[in-house]
DNA sequence: TTGACTTAGCGAAAGAATTCGCTAAAAACA
DNA sequence: TGTTTTTAGCGAATTCTTTCGCTAAGTCAA
Protein backbone atom coordinates (compact mmCIF):
# COMPACT_ATOMS: atom_id res chain seq x y z
CA UNK A 1 0.00 0.00 0.00
CA UNK A 2 2.57 2.67 -1.06
CA UNK A 3 4.96 3.03 -3.68
CA UNK A 4 6.73 0.78 -5.84
CA UNK A 5 10.28 0.76 -5.98
CA UNK A 6 10.99 2.10 -9.38
CA UNK A 7 13.76 0.19 -11.12
CA UNK A 8 15.93 3.12 -12.07
CA UNK A 9 18.64 4.73 -9.26
CA UNK A 10 17.96 6.99 -6.77
CA UNK A 11 19.34 9.88 -5.87
CA UNK A 12 21.88 9.04 -3.75
CA UNK A 13 22.45 5.81 -5.54
CA UNK A 14 23.07 7.60 -9.06
CA UNK A 15 25.05 10.00 -7.16
CA UNK A 16 27.38 6.95 -6.17
CA UNK A 17 27.07 5.53 -9.45
CA UNK A 18 28.62 8.28 -10.81
CA UNK A 19 31.84 8.56 -8.40
CA UNK A 20 32.29 4.52 -9.46
CA UNK A 21 31.69 5.50 -12.88
CA UNK A 22 34.91 8.14 -13.26
CA UNK A 23 37.34 6.35 -10.54
CA UNK A 24 36.82 3.03 -11.50
CA UNK A 25 37.47 0.16 -8.81
CA UNK A 26 37.19 1.88 -5.30
CA UNK A 27 36.95 1.09 -1.11
CA UNK A 28 33.81 1.86 0.65
CA UNK A 29 36.46 4.76 2.12
CA UNK A 30 37.13 5.97 -1.24
CA UNK A 31 33.70 6.33 -2.59
CA UNK A 32 32.70 7.69 0.91
CA UNK A 33 35.24 10.48 0.82
CA UNK A 34 34.20 11.62 -2.65
CA UNK A 35 30.87 11.58 -1.36
CA UNK A 36 31.97 13.87 1.43
CA UNK A 37 32.19 16.56 -1.54
CA UNK A 38 28.59 16.42 -1.96
CA UNK A 39 26.61 15.82 1.36
CA UNK A 40 28.06 15.24 5.25
CA UNK A 41 26.75 11.94 5.95
CA UNK A 42 28.31 9.44 8.09
CA UNK A 43 30.58 6.04 6.76
CA UNK A 44 28.42 3.72 7.83
CA UNK A 45 25.98 5.43 5.46
CA UNK A 46 27.92 4.64 2.84
CA UNK A 47 28.78 0.91 3.91
CA UNK A 48 24.57 0.50 4.10
CA UNK A 49 23.92 2.25 0.52
CA UNK A 50 27.00 0.16 -1.04
CA UNK A 51 24.70 -2.98 0.35
CA UNK A 52 21.00 -1.89 -1.15
CA UNK A 53 22.81 -1.44 -4.45
CA UNK A 54 24.42 -4.60 -4.17
CA UNK A 55 21.21 -6.28 -3.45
CA UNK A 56 19.79 -4.28 -6.66
CA UNK A 57 22.42 -5.36 -8.39
CA UNK A 58 23.82 -1.55 -9.44
CA UNK A 59 27.27 -2.34 -7.90
CA UNK A 60 29.33 -5.78 -7.95
CA UNK A 61 32.33 -6.28 -5.52
CA UNK A 62 35.68 -8.14 -5.52
CA UNK A 63 35.71 -10.37 -2.03
CA UNK A 64 38.98 -11.87 -2.94
CA UNK A 65 40.81 -8.87 -0.71
CA UNK A 66 40.37 -6.44 1.86
CA UNK A 67 39.36 -3.70 2.24
CA UNK A 68 36.71 -4.71 -0.76
CA UNK A 69 36.57 -3.27 -3.67
CA UNK A 70 33.28 -1.83 -5.31
CA UNK A 71 32.53 -1.55 -8.69
CA UNK A 72 29.69 -0.14 -11.12
CA UNK A 73 27.15 -2.93 -12.16
CA UNK A 74 25.82 -0.50 -14.77
CA UNK A 75 27.28 1.15 -17.55
CA UNK A 76 26.60 4.48 -17.16
CA UNK A 77 25.62 4.62 -20.98
CA UNK A 78 22.61 2.06 -19.63
CA UNK A 79 21.90 4.27 -16.81
CA UNK A 80 21.84 7.11 -19.17
CA UNK A 81 19.41 5.70 -21.27
CA UNK A 82 16.91 4.62 -18.88
CA UNK A 83 16.44 7.58 -17.13
CA UNK A 84 15.96 8.97 -20.29
CA UNK A 85 13.82 6.96 -21.77
CA UNK A 86 11.15 6.93 -18.36
CA UNK A 87 11.60 10.76 -18.64
CA UNK A 88 9.84 10.82 -21.86
CA UNK A 89 7.53 8.28 -21.55
CA UNK A 90 6.66 10.06 -18.02
CA UNK A 91 6.61 13.83 -18.94
CA UNK A 92 6.89 14.21 -22.59
CA UNK A 93 4.27 11.47 -23.99
CA UNK A 94 7.11 9.33 -25.53
CA UNK A 95 8.43 11.71 -27.99
CA UNK A 96 11.87 11.86 -27.47
CA UNK A 97 11.75 14.81 -30.05
CA UNK A 98 9.73 17.02 -27.90
CA UNK A 99 12.55 16.01 -24.53
CA UNK A 100 15.02 17.14 -27.13
CA UNK A 101 13.56 20.56 -28.42
CA UNK A 102 12.66 21.36 -24.19
CA UNK A 103 16.60 20.55 -23.62
CA UNK A 104 17.81 22.90 -26.21
CA UNK A 105 15.58 25.71 -25.92
CA UNK A 106 16.18 25.76 -22.10
CA UNK A 107 20.16 25.20 -21.59
CA UNK A 108 22.67 26.94 -23.36
CA UNK A 109 25.14 24.43 -25.96
CA UNK A 110 28.30 25.38 -27.07
CA UNK A 111 29.05 26.07 -30.74
CA UNK A 112 31.13 22.92 -31.18
CA UNK A 113 28.17 21.03 -29.05
CA UNK A 114 25.43 22.40 -31.50
CA UNK A 115 27.49 21.43 -34.17
CA UNK A 116 28.16 17.81 -33.06
CA UNK A 117 24.33 17.44 -32.27
CA UNK A 118 23.64 18.42 -36.15
CA UNK A 119 25.98 16.07 -37.36
CA UNK A 120 23.62 13.25 -35.81
CA UNK A 121 20.96 15.18 -37.09
CA UNK A 122 21.95 14.53 -40.36
CA UNK A 123 23.57 11.36 -39.98
CA UNK A 124 20.11 10.15 -38.96
CA UNK A 125 18.16 11.57 -41.28
CA UNK A 126 20.39 9.88 -44.32
CA UNK A 127 20.10 6.30 -42.01
CA UNK A 128 15.85 6.82 -41.94
CA UNK A 129 15.33 7.78 -45.57
CA UNK B 1 17.50 11.56 9.10
CA UNK B 2 16.00 11.05 5.38
CA UNK B 3 15.56 12.05 1.76
CA UNK B 4 14.69 15.91 1.38
CA UNK B 5 11.49 16.49 -0.77
CA UNK B 6 11.96 17.21 -4.20
CA UNK B 7 10.97 20.29 -6.09
CA UNK B 8 9.83 18.26 -8.59
CA UNK B 9 6.22 16.35 -9.13
CA UNK B 10 6.53 13.16 -7.85
CA UNK B 11 5.34 10.04 -10.09
CA UNK B 12 1.62 10.29 -9.53
CA UNK B 13 1.70 13.75 -8.89
CA UNK B 14 3.15 14.11 -12.74
CA UNK B 15 0.00 11.13 -14.04
CA UNK B 16 -2.50 13.96 -12.18
CA UNK B 17 -0.62 16.98 -13.95
CA UNK B 18 -1.19 15.37 -17.46
CA UNK B 19 -4.51 14.93 -17.13
CA UNK B 20 -5.02 18.41 -15.88
CA UNK B 21 -2.95 19.70 -18.66
CA UNK B 22 -4.52 18.02 -21.12
CA UNK B 23 -8.55 18.25 -19.74
CA UNK B 24 -7.95 21.77 -18.15
CA UNK B 25 -10.29 22.54 -15.72
CA UNK B 26 -11.67 19.20 -13.66
CA UNK B 27 -13.45 17.66 -10.77
CA UNK B 28 -11.83 15.28 -8.65
CA UNK B 29 -14.36 12.58 -10.12
CA UNK B 30 -13.22 12.83 -13.51
CA UNK B 31 -9.70 13.27 -12.62
CA UNK B 32 -10.01 10.18 -10.94
CA UNK B 33 -12.03 8.44 -13.84
CA UNK B 34 -9.11 9.56 -16.06
CA UNK B 35 -6.26 7.99 -13.63
CA UNK B 36 -8.00 4.93 -13.60
CA UNK B 37 -6.72 4.21 -17.34
CA UNK B 38 -3.02 4.08 -16.00
CA UNK B 39 -3.84 2.41 -12.06
CA UNK B 40 -7.07 1.01 -9.56
CA UNK B 41 -6.79 3.25 -6.92
CA UNK B 42 -9.70 4.23 -4.29
CA UNK B 43 -11.53 7.82 -5.04
CA UNK B 44 -10.30 8.59 -1.57
CA UNK B 45 -6.24 8.44 -2.54
CA UNK B 46 -7.13 11.09 -5.38
CA UNK B 47 -8.75 13.44 -3.11
CA UNK B 48 -5.94 12.82 -0.97
CA UNK B 49 -3.25 13.44 -4.03
CA UNK B 50 -4.73 16.57 -4.42
CA UNK B 51 -4.69 17.76 -1.12
CA UNK B 52 -0.86 17.33 -1.19
CA UNK B 53 -0.95 19.08 -4.74
CA UNK B 54 -2.48 22.37 -3.19
CA UNK B 55 -0.44 22.13 -0.12
CA UNK B 56 2.60 22.14 -2.69
CA UNK B 57 0.90 24.14 -5.11
CA UNK B 58 1.04 21.99 -7.98
CA UNK B 59 -2.71 22.79 -8.43
CA UNK B 60 -5.45 25.26 -7.69
CA UNK B 61 -8.88 25.34 -7.40
CA UNK B 62 -12.26 27.00 -7.15
CA UNK B 63 -14.09 26.92 -4.66
CA UNK B 64 -17.28 29.16 -5.03
CA UNK B 65 -18.93 25.99 -6.66
CA UNK B 66 -19.61 21.98 -5.82
CA UNK B 67 -17.87 19.96 -6.66
CA UNK B 68 -14.71 21.70 -6.56
CA UNK B 69 -13.12 22.22 -10.05
CA UNK B 70 -9.38 21.79 -9.60
CA UNK B 71 -6.67 23.13 -12.39
CA UNK B 72 -2.87 22.94 -13.41
CA UNK B 73 -1.37 25.50 -11.03
CA UNK B 74 2.06 25.05 -13.28
CA UNK B 75 2.49 24.86 -16.57
CA UNK B 76 3.50 21.78 -18.78
CA UNK B 77 6.26 23.77 -20.13
CA UNK B 78 7.75 24.42 -16.76
CA UNK B 79 7.36 21.53 -15.35
CA UNK B 80 9.67 19.74 -18.36
CA UNK B 81 11.87 21.99 -18.31
CA UNK B 82 12.35 21.78 -14.40
CA UNK B 83 12.65 17.66 -14.84
CA UNK B 84 14.71 18.14 -17.86
CA UNK B 85 16.80 20.55 -16.02
CA UNK B 86 16.84 18.03 -12.81
CA UNK B 87 18.02 15.13 -15.11
CA UNK B 88 21.02 17.46 -16.92
CA UNK B 89 22.31 18.17 -13.47
CA UNK B 90 21.95 14.21 -12.22
CA UNK B 91 22.83 12.50 -14.50
CA UNK B 92 24.48 14.12 -17.67
CA UNK B 93 26.58 16.40 -15.95
CA UNK B 94 25.03 19.56 -16.61
CA UNK B 95 25.60 18.99 -20.04
CA UNK B 96 22.60 19.62 -22.16
CA UNK B 97 24.19 18.46 -25.34
CA UNK B 98 24.75 14.79 -23.68
CA UNK B 99 21.25 14.15 -22.93
CA UNK B 100 20.34 15.22 -26.27
CA UNK B 101 22.97 12.62 -28.05
CA UNK B 102 21.47 10.00 -26.01
CA UNK B 103 17.94 10.59 -26.75
CA UNK B 104 18.26 11.23 -30.06
CA UNK B 105 20.30 7.85 -30.27
CA UNK B 106 18.39 5.75 -28.03
CA UNK B 107 15.15 6.68 -29.31
CA UNK B 108 13.46 7.19 -32.60
CA UNK B 109 12.81 10.05 -34.31
CA UNK B 110 10.70 10.65 -37.23
CA UNK B 111 11.78 12.68 -40.36
CA UNK B 112 9.61 15.41 -39.25
CA UNK B 113 10.79 15.26 -35.75
CA UNK B 114 14.36 15.36 -37.45
CA UNK B 115 14.10 18.12 -39.30
CA UNK B 116 12.11 20.33 -36.62
CA UNK B 117 15.10 19.54 -34.74
CA UNK B 118 17.60 20.46 -37.20
CA UNK B 119 15.73 24.24 -37.98
CA UNK B 120 16.06 24.94 -33.85
CA UNK B 121 19.45 23.53 -34.13
CA UNK B 122 20.65 26.06 -37.23
CA UNK B 123 18.34 28.91 -35.32
CA UNK B 124 20.64 28.77 -32.22
CA UNK B 125 23.43 28.12 -33.57
CA UNK B 126 22.82 31.31 -35.88
CA UNK B 127 22.00 33.68 -32.68
CA UNK B 128 25.27 32.04 -30.73
CA UNK B 129 28.01 33.33 -33.54
C1' DT C 1 50.02 -11.25 21.74
C1' DT C 2 47.73 -7.22 22.95
C1' DG C 3 45.72 -2.94 22.08
C1' DA C 4 44.25 0.50 18.69
C1' DC C 5 42.26 1.36 14.43
C1' DT C 6 39.67 0.16 10.21
C1' DT C 7 36.18 -2.29 7.89
C1' DA C 8 31.71 -4.66 7.28
C1' DG C 9 27.07 -5.43 8.56
C1' DC C 10 22.59 -5.45 11.05
C1' DG C 11 18.66 -3.44 12.77
C1' DA C 12 16.10 0.38 13.77
C1' DA C 13 14.64 5.19 13.15
C1' DA C 14 12.84 8.99 10.42
C1' DG C 15 11.23 11.27 6.30
C1' DA C 16 8.66 10.98 1.89
C1' DA C 17 5.14 9.02 -1.22
C1' DT C 18 1.04 6.56 -1.74
C1' DT C 19 -2.71 4.15 -0.12
C1' DC C 20 -7.26 3.64 2.06
C1' DG C 21 -11.04 3.50 5.90
C1' DC C 22 -14.09 6.13 8.21
C1' DT C 23 -16.77 10.38 9.01
C1' DA C 24 -19.07 14.64 8.10
C1' DA C 25 -20.93 17.82 5.06
C1' DA C 26 -23.32 18.75 0.85
C1' DA C 27 -26.29 17.59 -2.93
C1' DA C 28 -29.73 14.92 -5.17
C1' DC C 29 -33.79 12.55 -5.01
C1' DA C 30 -38.06 10.29 -3.66
C1' DT D 1 -38.83 16.54 4.61
C1' DG D 2 -36.40 12.27 5.09
C1' DT D 3 -33.32 9.11 2.71
C1' DT D 4 -29.69 7.99 -0.35
C1' DT D 5 -25.66 9.26 -2.86
C1' DT D 6 -21.75 12.09 -3.68
C1' DT D 7 -18.02 14.89 -2.19
C1' DA D 8 -14.28 16.42 0.86
C1' DG D 9 -11.06 15.55 4.42
C1' DC D 10 -8.43 13.52 8.30
C1' DG D 11 -5.55 10.32 10.22
C1' DA D 12 -3.25 6.17 10.05
C1' DA D 13 -0.88 2.41 7.65
C1' DT D 14 2.54 0.79 4.29
C1' DT D 15 6.59 0.87 1.45
C1' DC D 16 10.80 2.96 -0.12
C1' DT D 17 14.84 5.80 0.85
C1' DT D 18 18.34 7.44 3.64
C1' DT D 19 20.32 7.85 7.89
C1' DC D 20 23.09 6.22 11.86
C1' DG D 21 24.46 3.57 16.35
C1' DC D 22 26.34 -0.41 17.86
C1' DT D 23 28.89 -4.68 17.34
C1' DA D 24 31.96 -8.04 15.39
C1' DA D 25 35.58 -9.19 12.63
C1' DG D 26 39.84 -8.09 10.40
C1' DT D 27 44.40 -5.49 10.13
C1' DC D 28 48.47 -3.50 11.87
C1' DA D 29 52.00 -2.07 14.82
C1' DA D 30 54.42 -2.02 19.24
Amino acid sequence: MARPSSDQPTEVELQILRILWDGGKLTVREIHGSLQDFKTTNYSTTVKMLSVMLDKGLVSRDESNRPLVYRAAVTRNRAQQQMVKGLIQKAFDGSASSLVMQALSSQKASKQELAEIRELIEKLEGENS
